[in-house]
DNA sequence: ACGTTAAGAATTGTTGACAATCTCGTTGAC
DNA sequence: GTCAACGAGATTGTCAACAATTCTTAACGT
């Protein structure tokens, strides 16, 4: 249920890093946000040093910004740095679907088949945050699957860089291009047709990639957020 | 001088990554060597909370390796790990060189010679330690010139495997294919020629892997340290 | 009114001592 | 002689108070 268990050994750590992350991913949080660690500290009951090694572990993957002496905000990449994640998706990603091809097992192809079926539910009922949650992690699914303890690495800091893209430059709802694709990519797959899983995945990313880049020009969400007002609360959970 | 600045802004954390991650690179430190924080902060003169947060980088680095409540050690990759991080790095640097071909300025190709220079130097005195620590830096440089940041980030990650994997997993003086082939790769960035820069890169980093691949069976070096004498000090600076 | 400056509040960074855990040599029973 | 329990020493993990920095607010002079 945790999206992704993280090097740390420290459950408490671990806790406040997919916490966090969940937040950001389902636009409960949005990139540029303050994080207090006092606040955290009351938030998860724990005490502030736990609090800082979290903020650093978000700070290495990329989710977080720590300024210091100033405190830490979710991270706000730049259309640079979203073009390098996407273009290195399409390369690990393309890798990875390719080796699932030969190693995909039966329980695989099915734990990916009812993954896609809960995309196609939340879809249906219209359920916003769950489409984008689902959608992110049919991606990290293929690299669980696929074995590979690094490219899981790697693929995590990636979707973290084209989640917090996808937050800041989404225009309106610019629907994840439902899970249509992603059904396309396992069918494939399942026919280990590595050729056409690798194509179906470039064509999947190239269409995440291109619905952002409409949005090139327009600024960042927390631009304004930042430039105006500055004692912004977050929301109690 | 320093081979990357890291994401932290402390300059002694910094140092700290550094000296280590060099000393990984040119063999003064073994894979699975030990790291006491007190030894650590001795040597360079700081407190242990500085050490510990540089040894929490290095971990997410995938350099070293905490037990916990037992300590640091560096990391000991299995085979497994060596053939992601080649498949990545492939995936990585053939995407750097063609991006290069197209935005490499004269000083950054000029940049590239010197360095090659600097590669056939130490080649040609014998300074294996500054052949290995260059060859790694040669692919780094290229990163860096491309400039991308995430991508750099990444390949770093990656390096860092294979250094690891090439001390441990090194027969006898696998000469680590002397600078020609880093040349080859560099000409044919200079002549913008996109596929023969993408081929020259995949056919040099597939040298280094089967050059490695051939001492697959044998045990890693300290794997037998590890199972038989475990008071070993390090060596004092 | 505007910009500047300075004190106070809020927030982050650091330190040192203390607690928890592990290592390893010793002792003792079988 | 072998093995298990034990305890001293060594090493890592944690915490709470203290120090340093930044942000806010308000007063002040021009």
């Amino acid at each position: 249920m945790p999206w992704l268990s993280h090097s740390t050994t420290n459950d408490v750590i671990n806790q406040i890093c997919d916490r966090i992350w969940l937040a950001v991913v389902q636009r409960t949080l949005r990139p540029g946000a303050r994080l207090k660690e006092e606040e955290l500290t009351e938030i998860f009951g724990t005490t502030r040093a736990r609090v800082r090694q979290a903020l650093s572990i978000l700070e290495q993957d990329g989710l977080v910004t720590i300024y210091p002496n100033r405190g830490a905000c979710i991270a706000e990449p730049g259309v640079e740095d979203a073009q390098d994640a996407f273009s290195a998706r399409l390369a690990i990603e393309q890798r990875l679907v390719t080796r699932l091809c030969r190693s995909a097992s039966v329980e695989d192809i099915a734990t990916l088949r009812d993954h896609i079926a809960q995309e196609r539910a939340a879809h249906a009922r219209g359920d916003s945050e769950a489409v984008i949650r689902l959608s992110g992690e049919f991606h990290m699914l293929i690299a669980k699957l696929s074995g590979a303890e690094l490219l899981l690495k790697i693929l995590r800091m990636l979707t973290i860089r084209t989640s917090l893209i996808t937050a800041m430059y989404q225009t309106q709802a610019t629907q994840t291009c439902g899970p249509d694709e992603h059904d396309r990519i396992l069918t494939a797959i399942e026919a280990r047709d590595e050729a056409r899983a690798s194509n179906e995945m470039a064509h999947h990313l190239h269409h995440l990639e291109t619905a952002l880049r409409l949005s090139d020009t327009p600024i960042p969400v927390s631009g304004l957020r930042e430039a105006l007002a500055t004692n912004l609360r977050k929301r109690s959970p």
